[in-house]
DNA sequence: AATTGTGAACCTCTTCACAGCT
DNA sequence: AGCTGTGAAGAGGTTCACAATT
C-alpha cells in the first residue's frame, strides 16, 4: 500500500477546489468529472484518477456533490484549518504578500516580518510586526509559526534557510532566484515570476526562429 | 527531427541560467554538469540532457565555459533582448510587480498598468502610467506590448483574457486564481501563491495524519 | 583522467476503455 | 442511460551506462 502521490495531482486538486467553489458560488449542487475537466483544461479521466487515489467521492451515473467534495479536498489539503507564516525579508515581494487577498482567504496567516534593518524592526506593515531577524528562532516558537517564507535577496537565500531550518520549520516558500538545500524532510516551493515569463519568452522567439 | 521539448525542461534551463550568473559573478570560467546538478539538486545526466536538446555546448573531459555557456541559454530562452509586459489590474499585486527587481534585471518591461478604476487612470506607480482599460486594445499596439499579466480578481480573469487576445497577445501570466481558456496559439502560465503554499500544507499535514 | 553526449532501460504520469453502480 | 472508478495500455520524462572526445 502507500503508492505514492504525484506532485502535480496536488496542484491539480488546489485548481478543482478553486473550481468547485466557483460552482458553489453559482448555485450548483451536483458537478461531473467532464465538468470539472473542462473548466480546468484537462480531461475527465484525469479529474477522475486524482480524486480516486483518495477516496470515492462520487456516484455512479451523478457526478460529485460540490459542496462534498470541495470539503474534502480541503482535508486533503490541510485548508480545514489555519496555517501561521512567517516571511524573511521585509522588503517589497515581503509587504506585497502581507496584502495578498488569496493567504487571507484561505486562512493562510502571517504573523511576522523578519529583518535585519534595524528602521523596519519594530515598525508594521497593515498589521504585520516587523521582527528583528536575530530573534526570528524564539519568535518562530512562541508565534508557531509553521512555514517559512523567504523573500530576501539570492546571496542571503542559503543563510535564511539554514536559519529556518534550526528553528523546526519544515515547509519553505521561496522566493529568491536561487536553489536552496535543506535536509531530506524539510519541503520547498519555488516561486519565481521571471522563471514563469522565461518560459513564455522560449515560445515568443520560437515563432521568429528558424 | 524536430523532437518536443519537455517543459520542464524549459524551466531547468532558466534555473541553469541563474545558477550559471552566480558562477560567473564568483569568477568560475569551467563548469562540469556534476557541480551545476549539485547547485540546483538534481542529476547530471539530466543537465546533460536538457543542454544536449539544442546543441552540443561542452567539451568532453572539460565541462562547459561559464560565460559561453549562459549566452547560449540566454538565446534560447529569448533573453538577449526586451520584452514589453502589460499588466491588467493596478491594485496589490499589479503593483507590486512594478518594483520587482528580478523582472527589470532580465529586461521584463512593464510598459503600462491598465485599470478601470477612474481614480487610479492617469496616475503613475514608480514610472508606470497607469492607462484606462477601455482603451487596452490599441494601447498594446502602440507600446508594443508582446505579454499580457492578469492581476485581477477571479470574476474578470476570462473577460481580461478575452481582451488581451483579441488585442493579438500571444503569452499570459495569469495570478488569477481562475482557470482561463484561450486559442490553442496562446500560451498561458499560471501563478498562484497560494496554491504553493497548499502543496506544502499537503504534506504538513500528513505528519500528523493517519 | 575526466567529462560530455546519447541510445536504451527504466520509471512515472496520463489516457483509454469498460465493468460496475445509481 | 449516465457517470464513476480503475486496470491496462500508452506516452512522456528521467536515469543509466558507456562510447567518444579532450
Amino acid at each position: 500500500m502507500d503508492k505514492k502521490i504525484a506532485e502535480s495531482t496536488i496542484y491539480r486538486l488546489s485548481r478543482y477546489y478553486r473550481s468547485l467553489g466557483h460552482l458553489i458560488e453559482m448555485g450548483q449542487d451536483t458537478v461531473s468529472s467532464d465538468d470539472l475537466a473542462e473548466m480546468d483544461g484537462i480531461t475527465s479521466a484525469q479529474v477522475r484518477k486524482d480524486l480516486s487515489f483518495f477516496g470515492s467521492f462520487g456516484k455512479r451515473g451523478l457526478g460529485y456533490n460540490t459542496r462534498l467534495l470541495r470539503q474534502q479536498i480541503a482535508e486533503i489539503l490541510g485548508l480545514t484549518r489555519s496555517w501561521n507564516l512567517g516571511v524573511v525579508g521585509a522588503g517589497n515581494i515581503g509587504r506585497a504578500l502581507c496584502d495578498y487577498q488569496e493567504f487571507k482567504r484561505q486562512n493562510f496567516i502571517i504573523k511576522a516580518l523578519f529583518d535585519a534593518d534595524p528602521d523596519k524592526i519594530g515598525t508594521d506593515y497593515h498589521g504585520v510586526k516587523v521582527y528583528d531577524y536575530h530573534k526570528m528562532p524564539e519568535l518562530i516558537k512562541e508565534l508557531n509559526i509553521e512555514i517559512g517564507v523567504i523573500a530576501v535577496p539570492a546571496e542571503r537565500a542559503q543563510e535564511v534557510t539554514d536559519k529556518l531550518v534550526e528553528s523546526g520549520i519544515k515547509a519553505i516558500l521561496n522566493f529568491a532566484p536561487r536553489s536552496i538545500k535543506v535536509p531530506e524532510d524539510v519541503k520547498v516551493r519555488y516561486e519565481n515570476m521571471a522563471i514563469e515569463v522565461e518560459s513564455l519568452t522560449y515560445y515568443l522567439r520560437e515563432r521568429f526562429g528558424k
